[in-house]
DNA sequence: ATAATAATTGCAATTTTGTTGCAAAAATTT
DNA sequence: AAATTTTTGCAACAAAATTGCAATTATTAT
């Protein structure tokens, strides 16, 4: 499966537009999560504010990015892995987030773990966020 | 161990005031956790805002609640058991989300798992929110 | 290729959320 | 009960996010 951000678009039915293109390659460039002001900076003042919300939104929407939840909440985004779907994320691995760099890291190869609920809870989805220092810090 | 509202706060050494009161006494009440709006709505104009913000942060201080990290990065708070102490949140415990009645509920039978992170990463606290459907929805 | 249609963008205005300084009020200490 | 300390409410401010709408851009149909 290619994975050029056109291709990606175009395999979610999204209309082509230069926001939409340069947004998603920011993504596939950076190693690590994005929150919506690094993609302001990264920019410039090539786009507006809003169109950085509604492109983003669209992205979650199509699952093609998904969302972090941190500890001091603040809102970030990353890739999906190829298998998710529109309205069906399967982002089945946990974050990291250094202390120090404060770099975000999808842990792709580490699978969430299995937790027993107790009796009547259905699980749906399940978000593991650790945090610590990362390689880079060590 | 007494769990009233005021003798809380006594043995947190804070002074004895009506919002810390009343604000407490709703997580006492409330099963779930609170965001910093349903505190705002449930206490109609008695407080101000900012009043509000900052019982929430003195309470994160002194570890008689704890934040939530939630998926759609809305700040949530919940009491923390007795053992957390200023400066020293135990909240070894996951937290979940009810798709359907969005309340919050901290599992605190249900112990944090133990991962395995790739080398060179440290973990210093990790947080596990699972959601689905809760009890009372099933 | 071009016109018609549909979708997206940028701007302005607004809302929501959170913070800070300071005087007034309330709680604690003496 | 007075002195001291702490907390509160107000006002102003700052940041983050949302909405409606006209203008622009992309897609579809001709």
């Amino acid at each position: 499966m290619s994975t050029t951000s056109l291709d990606v678009l175009k395999r979610n039915q999204l209309s082509i537009t230069d926001s939409r293109k340069k947004i998603l390659e920011l993504f596939q460039v950076n190693t690590g999560a994005l929150a919506h002001g690094d993609i302001e900076k990264k920019t410039g003042d090539l786009f507006d504010r809003v169109t950085i919300y509604r492109t983003l939104q669209t992205f979650v929407d199509k699952g093609i990015i998904h969302t972090i939840p941190t500890a001091d909440n603040s809102v970030l985004y990353a890739l999906c892995k190829d298998e998710c779907t529109q309205g069906h994320h399967h982002d089945n691995h946990i974050h990291f987030i250094c202390d120090n760099c404060n770099v975000t890291f999808c842990l792709d190869h580490v699978a969430s773990p299995h937790i027993t609920l107790p009796k009547g809870f259905k699980e749906k989805r399940i978000d593991v966020v650790v945090s610590g220092i990362c390689t880079n810090c060590n």
